[in-house]
DNA sequence: TGCACTTTGGCAACAGCGTTGCTTAAGTGG
DNA sequence: CCACTTAAGCAACGCTGTTGCCAAAGTGCA
C-alpha cells in the first residue's frame, strides 16, 4: 500500500458522495463533513475531479452570513457503461451514464440453451448497435432518430444528446453458477453447453472494451445496493425461473469463494421432502414453484418467508427485497406473506418489493462503474 | 483517511507476516516480497517495530551468494491479552501473549443464571488472580511457583518467567444475543437477567483495561480464523447446549447488523416440524438435540450436515469447522456425518473437527489481539 | 591468499498525500 | 459604509513510501 493509493480511495469517495448528493449537489465544506477530510483536501481532490471532468461547480446555496457555499455535482456524461442481461428466454442490453441513468435500451428474444457461440453472436450485434445509436456514438455517432434506424431503441431519458464520450466497459449477467474472476460459467442451470467458455475474454476482444461477467442476482443485488438510500446489509430474493438471492452485506455485494454465494434455491428447508435434481430432499425452490404451479401464491410466499428467514438470521441484515417475474405478478402477496412469517419469528427486517424489469441490466451496468466510486 | 492512516496498516501487515512466519522467522526481503513493499520501507517498517519492541532479529539465513538474510521474528512478550469465556455452567480465563500462545489459564464452575452481578464479580476475581500469578505480573509481580498461589492455574508453557509487560485489554466472549458495539448482552438465552447490563463498561471500570464484548461463537471462530494455515471462509458450527456458528468470509468474521449473525440454531429445516420457543417449526437446533437426546448422535449428525449445507450454498464457502461439547463427545460420528452429506450435495467443502477445550477462551483474548495485525 | 561477484540493508534525496496557518474573496446586517 | 461571518485558495509543513547510491558481508574461483 503506498502512497498514492490515498489517492484513489479518497477521490473515491468524494466521487460517491458527489454521485449520491440529492438534486441540489453538495458543497464542499459538505464533503469535507462527511469524508473527515479537511476542507484544504476536499477542495485538492475536487480540483483535481474537475479538470478530469467528472465534477463540475454547479450554482450556489444561500448564503448564511458569509461567502455562500459553492455547489458541486457529478458529471453524468463523463462516461458511459454498458448493462447487459442473459436472462433465460430474452437479451436486454442498455447504456447508462456516470450516476447510472439509463440512456438507452434494447431488448430481444433470446435462447441462452442455443450456447455461447449465437447468444455471444446477439450480444456482441446488440452492444454495437446500442453503442452505434444517437445517443452516446462512442463507436459510430450518428444523427438519425432513433425509431428510424433501431426499432427496439427506446430513451428512457429525453436526453438532449450528449456529446460522444467513452465507455467504460460491459457489464454481464447471467444465471450461474460461473466464476467471476476467471469471468467463465459453469454448468449453467441447464445448460452444458456454457461451461467453460472463456465468455469474459471473448467479449472483451469481440468489443474491444473491458467486461466483467457476474450471477444475475449478483449484479441485482449491486445494483440495488448502489441506490442512494439503501440498506447497507440486506437480501435480494429473486422468484422468477428458478429462485436465487443476492446478498450485500456491508455495501459490498457478498460472492463467495466461487461467486457462488446467494444460492438460496437449494436450500433444504423440508428434511424429508421431495428430492431435488441437485441430490437434496425439500429444496426451498421445488417447494416453492410447485406452490406456485399449482395457483396457491399465499402459500409460495410462507414457503419463501421461512427462507428468507433463515437468511435473515444468519446472517443478521437489515432488509429483504423481492423481485422476480413470479414476485412482480403478485407482489402484494409475495411481500406480505414473507413479511407474515418474518414478523412472527420477532424479526424486524422489512420486506419491499425492488427489483423491476431491468434491475440485472441496471445491475450489470453498476459492475462495470462500481469501481470508480471505490465500491 | 490522511497520510498516517498508511502507518498502522502496513506495519500491522508486517507484524501479522512476523506472526504467521513458521518458526525460523521471516526476512525483511521476504516481508517485502510477500507485502508489495520495497525492501526499503520494510526495513524502516521494521525498525520502527523493532525500537516499540515487537520484533526483534534472530539469526541469518544461509547465504545464496552474497550477505544472509537477517531473520525477524515477533516478540511474543511484548504484550499479553486475557480472554474470558462465560459458558452456561463454567467460566474460563486465560493469558495469552501476543502470538496467541495461551501462558495461563484458570477454570471455576459458574452460573450464569445468577445474573450480571455475581458473575462480573467472578470474572473480576479471577482476572485479577491471573494477572497477579507468576507469569505475567503487570498488576502484582509475584514468584511464589503457581501451585503454591492459586490451585487452578496451570501455565500451559513452562514459559522462563517473561518480564513484567503491559496488558493490552480483555476480550470476553459470551452466548448471545448481545451488542458487541456496545458492548452489552440482550436477554441471554434464558437468562433475561442479563439484558441491558453495561458488562463491557462495568468490566473496564473494575479492571482499568479496555474490554471487548463478543458471541462466544464469533469468538471461536475468530480464535480459528487466525491460525496461520486457516482458510479464508469457513463456518465453525458449535454444537453444545445449544447449537450455534461463527462465520469468517475473507479472513473476518462476521457480525450483522445487530451481532446476531450466525444464528444457526434456528434455522427452519422441516417446515411442519416442531414448534418452538423462537417461535418457528422444525429448528435445527431442536431436531438436532432431539436426536442427541434419543441417542442418535449419526442421525443429529445427518441433520446438521444439512443446516451446514444451507449454509455452505448460501455463502459459497471453504470450508466447515465443528466444534462444542457434544461433537467432542463423538468427533467421528459427526465430522463423518456431516461429510457425507456435504458430500451427497455435491458440495467440495472440507469437514474438520476443529473445536477444542478453550477454543472459545483463546478466540476471546483474540478479540484483543486483533487490531494490532491489522485484522 | 586475493579478488571478483552476489546479495543485503542502511543513508540521503525525492515525490505524493493531506494538514496547518494564513490570506483573499464574497456575501450579510447594523 | 463598515464590521463581521463564512468560503475557499496559497504556501509551508510533516508524514509516508520510493528511488538511487553505497557499505557490509558472505561465496567461490584463480
Amino acid at each position: 500500500m503506498n502512497v498514492p493509493a490515498l489517492r484513489s480511495p479518497n477521490a473515491a469517495l468524494v466521487l460517491d458522495l458527489l454521485r449520491t448528493a440529492d438534486e441540489t449537489g453538495i458543497s464542499r465544506l459538505e464533503l469535507a463533513e462527511r469524508t473527515g477530510l479537511t476542507p484544504q483536501a476536499v477542495s485538492k481532490i475536487t480540483a483535481r475531479l474537475r479538470s478530469e471532468g467528472l465534477a463540475t461547480e454547479a450554482g450556489h446555496r444561500a448564503s448564511t452570513g458569509g461567502k455562500p457555499r459553492t455547489v458541486l455535482r457529478l458529471v453524468p456524461t463523463a462516461g458511459y457503461a454498458v448493462g447487459v442481461h442473459l436472462d433465460r428466454d430474452e437479451l436486454t442490453t442498455l447504456l447508462t451514464d456516470l450516476a447510472g441513468t439509463v440512456v438507452a435500451r434494447r431488448t430481444r428474444a433470446l435462447d441462452l440453451g442455443a450456447g455461447a457461440g449465437p447468444v455471444l453472436d446477439a450480444v456482441t450485434e446488440e452492444v454495437r448497435g446500442l453503442l452505434s445509436g444517437p445517443t452516446a456514438g462512442a463507436v459510430e455517432p450518428a444523427r438519425e432518430p432513433a425509431h428510424e434506424r433501431t426499432p427496439t431503441l427506446t430513451p428512457a431519458v429525453p436526453t438532449p444528446a450528449p456529446a460522444p464520450t467513452s465507455v467504460l466497459g460491459v457489464g454481464v449477467a447471467m444465471p450461474g453458477p460461473l466464476d467471476h474472476r476467471a469471468g467463465v460459467p459453469g454448468r449453467v442451470t441447464g445448460f452444458p453447453e456454457w461451461e467453460g467458455h472463456p465468455v469474459r475474454e471473448e467479449l472483451a476482444r469481440r468489443l474491444g472494451l473491458p467486461v466483467v461477467l457476474d450471477k444475475d442476482t449478483n449484479a441485482a443485488a449491486l445494483g440495488l445496493a448502489v441506490r442512494p438510500a439503501a440498506p447497507g446489509s440486506f437480501a435480494y430474493v429473486h422468484l422468477g425461473t428458478g429462485l436465487g438471492a443476492g446478498l450485500v452485506l456491508g455495501g459490498a455485494p457478498l460472492r463467495g469463494d466461487r461467486t457462488g454465494a446467494g444460492e438460496l434455491g437449494h436450500q433444504t428447508v423440508q428434511l424429508d421432502g421431495p428430492p431435488c435434481g441437485c441430490g437434496g430432499r425439500g429444496c426451498l425452490e421445488v417447494l416453492c414453484l410447485a406452490a406456485v404451479a399449482r395457483g396457491d401464491a399465499a402459500g409460495a410466499a410462507r414457503i419463501l418467508g421461512a427462507g428468507a428467514a433463515n437468511v435473515v438470521r444468519l446472517l443478521d441484515i437489515d432488509q429483504v427485497l423481492l423481485g422476480g417475474r413470479l414476485v412482480l405478478a403478485a407482489p402484494e402477496v409475495f411481500a406480505g406473506g414473507v413479511r407474515e412469517v418474518l414478523a412472527g419469528l420477532g424479526l424486524p427486517a422489512p420486506v419491499s418489493v425492488a427489483g423491476e424489469r431491468d434491475t440485472v441490466a441496471e445491475g450489470a451496468a453498476w459492475l462495470v462503474l462500481t469501481p470508480i466510486f471505490g465500491k
